[in-house]
DNA sequence: AGGTTATCTGCAATCGTTATCAGTAACGAG
DNA sequence: CTCGTTACTGATAACGATTGCAGATAACCT
């Protein structure tokens, strides 16, 4: 086997096996030439374990997300694995939307990195606790814990998008204003959520509570969750999808009840899509950066990991706007919008 | 600090390290109860660094991608990871279409990882040997380097895909088909190439090269593409894209130039969007199921490490299939489609 | 009771690297 | 000639866990 340590690089330049060590980090010492010879010859490779056992750290960063097809996580990772620099990696781990994988997989991290940036799937951990006692630095990125004031954070100012979304229809003169949110154990679930209705009692606009679906955040709820609203007797004008998935399942289901958007109803989502422009109507959004929601995220970890973990914990809100594009127009108050309705 | 070792366990129990080291191997030993008690209460989780080093294996499995944010690579990653198992774990690496990146990461990797899952950039790496005496197994996955026939790999049936695609297209009476294709230095980019190239000549159709235009992958890359094809002074009347980032851009050159699809050109793209249903007209593509492909892979991959490196490469192909929807009509010869060209 | 297993135990070596420490050679200054 | 300084060196002890070994204990049989 090709398990040559860096005794057997010693043995050949015949110099002890710290000289070797030095020569690795940077000291000058005597043979250099005929070392890096030996080095290249013999294929020696450092032992990352041995290096980690010795140092106690192992230069690599988790990123624990939800689901990494949703090209909002797949952005953030990006974001970080931009910011990550030379002598670190990223370890991804995908929990599928499951808890139990999301348990596991923080226990076995444990040892294997120097600190996790995470987007936790609920608010409420495995007790308030959990993290405290994790021992290793952690930053949150677009979600929270319940006691996540404690550990550093990048969120989006996810209540001030939604106000913004639901005023946006107000504006247009909409009053049936429906909204399609995602879990309300989740910061981003709540939050939209709040700013949704904050923006109604703002606009003095009293609605039915069959407008709130609480849905997934999946394709698959979003699809379901349209198809709920449009069974409802007074079907609203428009709709506030909670997320870019979700949106891409309302808008399926839109379209196979053929419904059209936005002279029937106004439809507008939360994130932009790489293809929101290309959608007839070209679909208006809430829109952020998510890239840089990743690399903040990241340059805060690398900030506490340089610190030796006596940073306080760091805040930070990432920005939101809206898209104006063509899935919002004024309300045709009047019209009976179901035209093919499934009953089931 | 919460450094806490297996000896602090074993002092609290009045036992051996040894002992403890067997319970957590599962061996029946005297004082389960107090042990279990102590490792909970001292909070005590194994160092994976120490066990990495004594077991030379590290339960870490690379994949390395070009672009995380692609969705094709997204799903590759989603099936790898479902397919991983309870004992090990995934490390992504994201090259960022960057060659210096890649090999810096290959480098890194070793020692870290037990094996590497990758989509490489170029077919050819640094230097044939590079991968032989990489020390590690590896499974190629969408893409092969030059010597990849010695590596296990899991790949699609790119030169039949886009022989279906052009077939299609020929089929419908189209006759200058332009093909929008990927870098020829890769695997996909080749052989999507080659089964365009195939399917011209087998339907005896011969094209200028003008017609076939060596892009990136990238979605910028499609739009510049699409727009250079538009300048021809007798333009396409269908054109393949050779794969989903591109097509994107290529649609959205379209839309730019007020080009009508498929009135005035048809359109075929290979990878499914998860939105391709949603734009207007929807778009027919070649697809193939990424996330299988990364399950294979990553079977290979345990398959190789359970066997100790004595299996021998296996060869996986991943089939094609048409996705018809809208985007394809048949040709309007005698129309004009520049619009509003717009000289550069 | 004596012998034979069967079961469990602690000791100590080991994995590959780095940090510490003491030591040596070369050199210039006094 | 001696001393101090500089610049390097090698031996060795960690780091935290696993494991072969030999010894200890208990259980079981005749």
């Amino acid at each position: 086997m090709s398990t040559v340590t860096i005794t057997d690089v010693a043995k050949r330049v015949g110099v002890s096996v710290a000289t070797i060590s030095r020569y690795l980090s940077g000291f000058t010492v005597r043979n250099q030439e005929q070392i890096r010879e030996a080095i290249i010859e013999l294929n020696y490779r450092p032992s990352a374990a041995a290096r980690n056992l010795k140092s106690g750290r192992t230069g690599i960063i988790a990123i624990v997300v939800p689901d990494i097809t949703n090209p909002f996580f797949a952005s953030i990772v990006e974001g970080a694995e931009s910011a990550v620099g030379e002598d670190r990696m990223i370890l991804l781990v995908n929990t599928g939307d499951s808890r139990e994988r999301e348990e596991k997989a923080l226990s076995q991290l444990f040892g294997r990195v120097d600190g996790v940036i995470m987007a936790p799937l609920t608010e409420d951990e495995q007790g308030p606790s959990f993290f405290s006692q994790f021992g290793l630095p952690i930053v949150f990125v677009d979600r929270v814990t319940k006691d996540g004031e404690k550990f550093s954070s990048v969120l989006t100012d996810n209540a001030k998008g939604a106000q913004i979304a639901t005023d946006y229809l107000i504006s247009q003169g909409h009053r049936k204003i429906a909204m399609i949110g995602g879990p309300c154990s989740t910061t981003p679930g709540k939050k939209r959520a709040d700013g949704y209705r904050a923006a109604l009692t703002k606009g003095e606009i009293t609605t039915s509570e069959e407008y709130f679906i609480e849905s997934d955040f999946s394709e698959a709820g979003g699809y379901a969750a349209m198809c709920q609203l449009l069974e409802i007797d007074a079907p609203p004008t428009a709709v506030f999808v909670a997320n870019n998935l979700m949106t891409i399942g309302a808008l399926h289901a839109l379209r196979d009840r053929g419904v059209s958007i936005p002279s029937e109803i106004s439809i507008i989502g939360f994130d932009d899509l790489e293809f929101a422009e290309l959608i007839n109507p070209p679909l208006t959004v809430i829109a952020r950066d998510a890239r840089l929601q990743g690399s903040q995220a990241m340059d805060l970890m690398i900030k506490h990991l340089n610190n030796g973990g006596a940073t306080p914990p760091e805040h930070s809100m990432v920005d939101v706007h809206l898209v104006e594009r063509g899935s919002c127009a004024l309300p045709r108050e009047s019209q009976k919008i179901r035209s093919n309705k499934t009953d089931h």
